[in-house]
DNA sequence: CAATAAAATGTTCACGTTAACATTTTGATT
DNA sequence: AATCAAAATGTTAACGTGAACATTTTATTG
């Protein structure tokens, strides 16, 4: 392995010289910055970063964690949420990809590992990862989750308003029976979608029954069993809420294995916008939440908290958006905005 | 931060021993072991890894290349790696997450930086990429993507094979006019699939014919769009074979938006057995392809040989299935097997 | 052309750790 | 108790780089 020491002897200069010129230092004449710099591409020189890192007190590296990878953490949410953070951050720093979950504690992650993290936090249990990554000093952006300390910068999208206007939707199309099959209720989303559906059908007068809230666990299983029970039902609701489309695609599902149709006796609506959402069989409507902005929202925080210090923290909503697609009918004639 | 001369200080031995001490070395005395563990806890201390990476010319890093992340790679393939990977490898490592199309040069990937590099390969393009880590001489494990060179590790399913179950499969339900929906033309899977659905064809003396041959994306709009173009055919196939899944999806859509039916108007099989493969309607038949277990396998493979250095290069194939399930029909009597 | 400031380069140390070699302590043997 | 081997610990250097300070070279000015 080629160091700047060995340039510095081909070039008869000192180290340091070199250390200069690499580095684009003014201080070093034209004619032999361009010598050095030769040579060095000449013997493919490559700094070790290590060594960098080391004397510099930077680590060039980014974290993206996740509350975890592997216990249930939907596919598309990890890889949007990897793409968009991909995207953004430049060739000279590094990624790391880890579930909060990998660890048995958290003595590996500091600052001289870390330049930033980002959290792509799901649950409440981050919270000790969160004062840690906070106690060491460690520049951070929570994606996802909303935090109370306003200190932090903090990207999300607003899940809770999404829900009621999703729900609002069924109400004008005449829905007055509206079941919700919730997430998993370790996490934080789940709590405000549900949030929203009860706040909108407590501003329109609705009634709101015990029965027709379902557990489920944001997977595709869980919204099939879960609207397997809502079916069972004495009277069974005519539309229902389902806090992710994982979970509607399995709720639709259930409806198809009892003979019945969607939407014309049961409408459902979904949450996330994934993929898969357009080419379902009735297509489903469905709130999108921008999960790849949002990462790259995130990305461009952390990368400009980590140059300059200014710690602007608070809540960055991106908005959600109502998609209409075939999943939900009209029972009323007013056809709904 | 505390550092290992910090705990020598208190603990009035030589930072050496402290060294030793928290390396379990048996050369230190238990007493002095534990006096000094206990101050090292007592402090906070967490070790530099720069230092030690510097000293002992180990980077604590795995790298887990794509051959592209944000371009035409499937969520639930990146996600499943990451997933495999991820579960095999120890807290001790960090995990790098990165597309090699983010790299103008490679000049920064080198064996200081990685000790050990998983690609996940799925384009010839890649080979500039192995070229580069192999000079380097940095342990390499090749996954999803058969090379040549016999001497690098190289973990895959075998495609070829698995759409040759898939086509047969169609045969024997009496299918005759039986299409294909390709893959992404500069993925090696594309071809692979493709010379497994023409092998069956062949073996059955089922005559090839060039339009039942459908170019795709491995997307789900690409699967639509090809499968529109096979129903405007004077003599649509009965059955069609899908390069992947979400290509199954594209082109089972297409079929319902002309007002026909899978299985009873057209037959539709798939590669990959997605997650969503259980919950479309009907049910997709599809070849399971264990890219979990790949990425388990590879990373297992990759810890093995940045141990121990013996190279054990070759393929390891890792067993595709048919999985069968509702979106194939039976145009004659004699029952498939 | 000397004096002096500015520019360019060099020397030495530091970062935090492990490793090679050196020294001291311990314990067994006579 | 003296001797010696083994065990435990210490000293110093090394990894590759950047930074502070020191020195030399160059350009400018009177």
């Amino acid at each position: 392995m080629v160091t700047i020491k060995d340039i510095a002897k081909l070039a008869n200069v000192s180290h340091t010289t070199v250390s200069r010129a690499l580095n684009n230092s003014p201080l070093i004449k034209e004619p032999t910055k361009r010598k050095i710099l030769d040579i060095a591409s000449q013997l493919n020189y490559t700094p070790n970063y290590n060594a960098k890192s080391l004397v510099m007190q930077k680590s060039h590296t980014i974290g993206l964690f996740f509350s975890t990878i592997s216990d249930g953490t939907s596919t598309s949410f990890l890889a949007d949420a990897i793409k968009g953070v991909n995207s953004v951050i430049s060739e000279d720093y590094n990624l790391f990809v880890r579930g909060i979950d990998d660890y048995e504690d958290f003595s590996s992650i500091n600052s001289k590992r870390y330049d930033g993290i980002i959290l792509m936090s799901q649950s409440d249990a981050d919270n000790a990862f969160i004062y840690h990554v906070r106690e060491k000093n460690i520049p951070l952006v929570v994606l996802n989750r909303q935090l109370e300390d306003r200190t932090i910068i903090n990207i999300l999208s607003n899940d809770r308003e999404g829900s009621h206007h999703a729900v609002n939707y069924l109400i004008k199309c005449g829905h007055q029976k509206i079941a919700i099959i919730e997430g998993k209720e370790e996490f934080k989303s789940s709590h405000e979608r549900k949030n929203g559906y009860l706040s909108a059908l407590i501003e329109k007068n609705i009634p709101i029954h015990h029965e027709y809230s379902e557990k489920g666990n944001y997977e595709m299983q869980g919204g099939y069993t879960a609207m397997e029970k809502l079916l069972s039902l004495e009277k069974p609701p005519t539309a229902v809420f389902c806090s992710n489309d994982d979970m509607a695609i399995g709720a639709m599902n259930a409806i198809f294995a009892k003979g019945l149709s969607v939407p014309h006796d049961i409408s459902v609506i979904g949450f996330d916008d994934i993929g898969f959402a357009k080419y379902t069989t009735p297509r489903l409507t469905t709130v999108k939440r921008p999960m790849e902005e949002i990462s790259i929202q995130g990305a461009k925080s952390i990368l400009s908290l980590m140059s300059q210090q200014e710690d602007q923290g608070g809540n960055h909503f991106e908005n959600t958006e109502l998609i209409i697609r075939d999943s939900v009918r009209a029972l009323n004639d007013s056809s709904p905005v």
